[in-house]
DNA sequence: CGAAGTTACGGATGCCGTAATGATG
DNA sequence: CATCATTACGGCATCCGTAACTTCG
């Protein structure tokens, strides 16, 4: 058994069964692979892919269950050379962060430029995408971080911790008419077409949650998927604008106002979420603390070494999470 | 990064450093260790070993995390092997038990004998040793599991599952004068020389405890690892023996008269431990089950799901382990 | 018939073992 | 000086890439 034979199957099975395409993601020729991966199942005496004649079509019971022991050899893999550099050069490396919009639009950029002041020689690669790509890209190891408010909890192979907590403001154009009221409720807010978020984006759940317990059907004329979008249907006054707290800035967001809703709507917690049974750098566990100071190193520890999400939860009450 | 080379410095590790051994243990020439390994620090572009000169002192701090990671892996690319043999041949493999003296001899027999016989292709290994050797040997990979009632707590490298709890017995040859006695108590039993286990071996601490918390210092004249020898001792005269209940068969120790003592001392706990992260086959699990029918397939799995030894042990509550 | 996987074969890398060298205690 | 690790070197397995062949949709 060899180490590539294991990620030239993991790669197979991630092309969907074509050796073709992952013989050229992995930059070789397609023969090697199709050989080391006959070369595998004769040594383990199993056939770990379905074959209908020449064709791979799919994964056998056992192929499911190698392919995941598979993944978790090579991710300790990856630990060890991970502990290597950390021990050859502490402060030189690469940190991968996969997350929304919002947070690499609003949340992050204070935290970046104290991370690479601090860390110069780390290069640093951040990846946009859906909560859901953002979770599948970290469980594979492609990013060492996830961080999203949404639909984290599905992937059963991150550690989750909770960052912040925070609520939303209502942007409104100057002079509207809701401005006027003295204390607003949700009922107000639905008499009026909504621009807010997508499903699936930060904090959309909780939004829709409360229109719903209170029987309102609010009249969402247009989603996006962050919130400059959102202002500018807002400045164009297509609607009233919902968007997350932290997305509301001072000095570019003059032109709108912005109320504060927080006491219409559910918290949401924003997540930081890890591999499981990854070794994190010392640079990584800093940038996790420089993001949410909640996450000292010693906490990070104590929820690595949970097996379990329920664990991790347990470590973190809802209360002592900080509200942004 | 090649598996070699990773079992090669975890052999090297664990033979003292000392690369000549561990060569000649992995069948192969010293030299091409010794290359292998230099060749995985020059990948790494760290020190494993310390070196004074050319002879290897000692592991780096980078080398101790290193080969804590480096048995991560192998034991996932063992993992890889038996999920491969499951389904090539579900009920053919190896099992190999490190056990004590008391289970080996007296209640192993019977679970065995059921076993072999519901698997008669997978081939067997009885190891016997201390307690310690046995979790040494568990959480080596060179047994599948750990039988005993002492001293398993400290390797941190074992989910230890309970499976019954036991007392003992007071073994007295024929008219001796602690018969006459109405109700026996444990300053009568002070009054005599003893015969017991050695301190380490089959709840021997439980023993020790009972008699200090009364402030009593038994007379201990005899120890020994294993019951047998204990009877054969107490049959000579030399004292009164103490040994586990199960030690203690009807046919064969007709000359010896057993006193139940079980109120004078608290029960003993013997637990089974497997190697963390291990994958358990099919057959494994059930001899598990065969030998404490308490550990139902299900509650194997969970315990197993376990990150620390204080979740297992919630797992199961002390009421809950049945007395032999 | 085109896309995709396996077989065939030649070249090169690299691993292993023996022998020789260097360092240690 | 005996033990032990590293360097040197030759044989051999094996892995890779190109080319030809086969199979499926």
């Amino acid at each position: 058994m060899k180490l590539q034979q294991l990620r030239y199957i993991r790669e197979v099975a991630r092309r969907g069964m074509n050796v073709s395409a992952a013989a050229q993601s992995l930059y070789t020729s397609q023969p090697g692979v199709s050989k080391q991966i006959l070369q595998l199942e004769e040594e383990l005496g199993v056939q770990i892919f379905l074959r209908s004649g020449k064709h791979l079509t799919g994964l056998t019971p056992a192929g499911e269950q190698i392919l995941a022991a598979a993944g978790d050899v090579l991710l300790r893999v990856d630990n060890i050379r991970q502990i290597a550099q950390e021990f050859a050069s502490e402060d030189a490396g690469s940190l991968s962060i996969a997350t929304t919009h919002t947070q690499s639009r609003y949340v992050l950029p204070a935290v970046i430029s104290r991370f690479v002041e601090r860390y110069p020689r780390v290069s640093l690669h951040m990846h946009q995408g859906t909560p859901l790509q953002i979770a599948e890209m970290t469980a594979r190891g492609d990013a060492d971080f996830a961080i999203a408010t949404e639909a984290m909890e599905r992937v059963d192979d991150l550690v989750m911790m909770p960052c912040y907590r925070w609520n939303r403001v209502l942007l409104l154009p100057a002079g509207h008419p809701l401005l006027a009221l003295p204390r607003l409720g949700l009922a107000d807010m639905a008499a009026y077409p909504i621009v807010t978020y997508v499903s699936g984006f930060t904090g959309r759940s909780k939004l829709d949650e409360a229109f719903r317990s209170q029987n309102l059907t609010p009249r969402v004329v247009v989603t996006a998927a962050d919130a400059d979008v959102i202002k500018t249907y807002v400045r164009l006054g297509v609607g009233i604008g919902i968007v997350a707290s932290m997305a509301w800035e001072e000095e570019s967001d003059r032109d709108l106002v912005a109320v504060d809703v927080s006491h219409l709507f559910e918290y949401s917690t924003t997540r930081i979420g890890v591999r499981r049974g990854a070794y994190l750098r010392r640079y990584m566990r800093d940038f996790a603390t420089m993001f949410a100071p909640l996450l000292t190193d010693e906490r990070i520890g104590r929820a690595l070494a949970c097996s379990s999400q329920a664990e991790v939860d347990q470590l973190f009450a809802a209360e002592s999470i900080p509200v942004l």
